[in-house]
DNA sequence: AGACATGATTATAG
DNA sequence: CTATAATCATGTCT
């Protein structure tokens, strides 16, 4: 019973001197309460009076360092001191459960990464250009310093100095409360048993309530860039369609390697800066094209037979000498692999009674269904000239061989899909497929390819 | 307004 | 990674 009193006591001391007042005796005067008094009580009634009424003041004031010197000083401080030790020790299940490490948030570890990958918390990037940069380039690589892009980077900029500031100031904050609350607890720890472990903790405490401060600012930064993310690939999404000049170039460069449109990625970074768009929108372009074309073949026969013929009348000389050379020069000739591939497209195109071409061969028939395609294409070459002008081509052509051979690959190419078999069959699949899969260098390559050409790929 | 053209994105496969 | 195929969303033409 004594002892509990005595506990009582002091803890009421305790509280009164550090956080809120409690105990029995604690918010009575101390003269108020006389009778059984000894002179024991009386003292710490006076201590407790004058704890009390230090925190009734303002600590800056003056006087409260007397007072709390003279409570120092006091002859029952170490008694009271030590007696606190000894009911803190008993008591000693204050620490307890504390997780002092909690693992990472595994949201917040989500937010941080994002806010990285955006490049709003990382290295301020000078200027925000190369951040928007990296977040052009994750996005796909459109370059194009269109308005929306740089409204994007302003916006993402504002974001990123708002939360830095945000974010600062609560860090200022956070660092000035610890050392506040620090400080405090040292102070305290004079007047009752505070463990470092304790200030530890304390700060601990403070610095989670900050972080989940912290996570809030981080959270809602994160919605920021999300919105603005999700507007400006919107924004993006607003297509706009390439130059004439830009799709001529690609058409250009599509029709004269029919047999294999896979621009290298030299070519297409060349293509890229001719069409003044980036190499990932050439390769969409291919990619789109590369597909409809064989879906639809006999849609861009019309455009197929232009660019043919326009590819062909800029490298027809060149083309033409290169070819009677190679004639002369040896029957079999090098185009060989070529002309397999273009005589897949003649199996095909056995049905079509579309063209021109078709027409000579179905009239030769049987001719043109052998697997050695170089008699075929020299008979083609005799052929053609002539009888081939006003045909469909509607283009006055005056190529030679050349044209003939842009013609025959493309009608060969897409005449199925004409004619009265509507759709390709496996033949023509595989014939188309053969893109991909004969990518042979047999280089194919379409006609103009030889000499004229832009297939700079691996030549560059 | 509707159909078609076209650049971009997504899903999937090798 | 690249390629294809499907699809989306917009641009453009009628």
């Amino acid at each position: 019973m004594d002892e509990q009193a005595r506990i009582m006591q002091a803890l009421g001391g305790v509280s009164l001197a550090g956080h809120s007042v409690q105990g029995g005796m604690g918010l009575q005067p101390p003269h108020g309460h006389d009778g059984t008094d000894d002179g024991r009580k009386q003292d710490i009634g006076d201590i407790l009076h004058q704890i009390m009424t230090i925190t009734d003041q303002s600590l800056d004031e003056a006087q409260a360092k007397n007072r709390k010197h003279g409570l120092n000083c006091h002859r029952m401080k170490p008694a009271l001191f030590s007696v606190l030790c000894e009911i803190k020790e008993k008591t000693g299940l204050s620490i307890r459960g504390s997780q002092e490490e909690d693992p990472p948030d595994p949201q917040l570890m989500r937010l941080d990464n994002m806010l990285l990958a955006e490049g709003v918390s990382g290295p301020e990037k000078g200027g925000g250009s190369a951040a928007a940069a990296a977040a052009a380039a994750a996005s796909g690589g459109a370059s194009d310093n269109s308005i929306e892009h740089s409204d994007y980077r302003s916006k993402l900029t504002q974001i990123r100095q708002i939360y830095h500031t945000e974010l600062e100031k609560y860090e200022q904050a956070c660092n000035e409360f610890t050392t506040h609350v620090m400080n405090l607890l040292r102070e305290q720890s004079r007047t009752r048993p505070i463990s470092p472990k304790e200030i530890e903790r304390m700060v601990g405490i403070i610095h989670r309530k900050f972080s989940s401060i912290q996570m809030q600012l981080k959270q809602s930064t994160c919605e920021a860039v999300m919105i603005l993310r999700s507007r400006f690939l919107d924004a993006r999404r607003k297509r706009r369609n390439f130059s004439k000049q830009a799709t001529e170039i690609l058409n250009e460069y599509f029709y004269s390697h029919l047999s294999n449109p896979y621009p290298s990625e030299e070519a297409k970074e060349e293509l890229a800066k001719k069409c003044s768009i980036t190499v990932s929108q050439v390769s969409n372009w291919f990619g789109n094209k590369r597909i409809r074309y064989k879906k639809n073949i006999g849609k861009f026969q019309e455009e197929a037979n232009l660019y043919a013929a326009k590819t062909a009348v800029t490298a027809a000389h060149a083309v033409a000498a290169a070819v009677q050379n190679s004639q002369t020069n040896s029957p079999t000739t090098p185009n060989s692999g070529f002309q397999m591939k273009d005589e897949e497209f003649q199996l095909d195109s056995a049905e079509s009674k579309n063209t021109l071409l078709t027409n000579m061969f179905t009239g030769s028939s049987g001719s043109f269904n052998l697997p050695n395609s170089g008699d075929m294409f020299l008979s083609m070459q005799s052929l053609n000239g002539d009888s081939y002008q006003g045909a469909q081509v509607g283009v006055n052509v005056q190529s030679q061989v050349d044209t003939l051979r842009h013609v025959i690959s493309q009608t060969a190419g897409y005449s199925e899909a004409l004619g009265g078999n509507t759709m390709y069959s496996p033949n023509g699949l595989n014939a188309n497929g053969g893109w991909h899969d004969a990518m042979t260098p047999s280089s194919v390559i379409s006609p103009t390819e030889g000499p004229g050409s832009v297939h700079s790929d691996t030549s560059n």
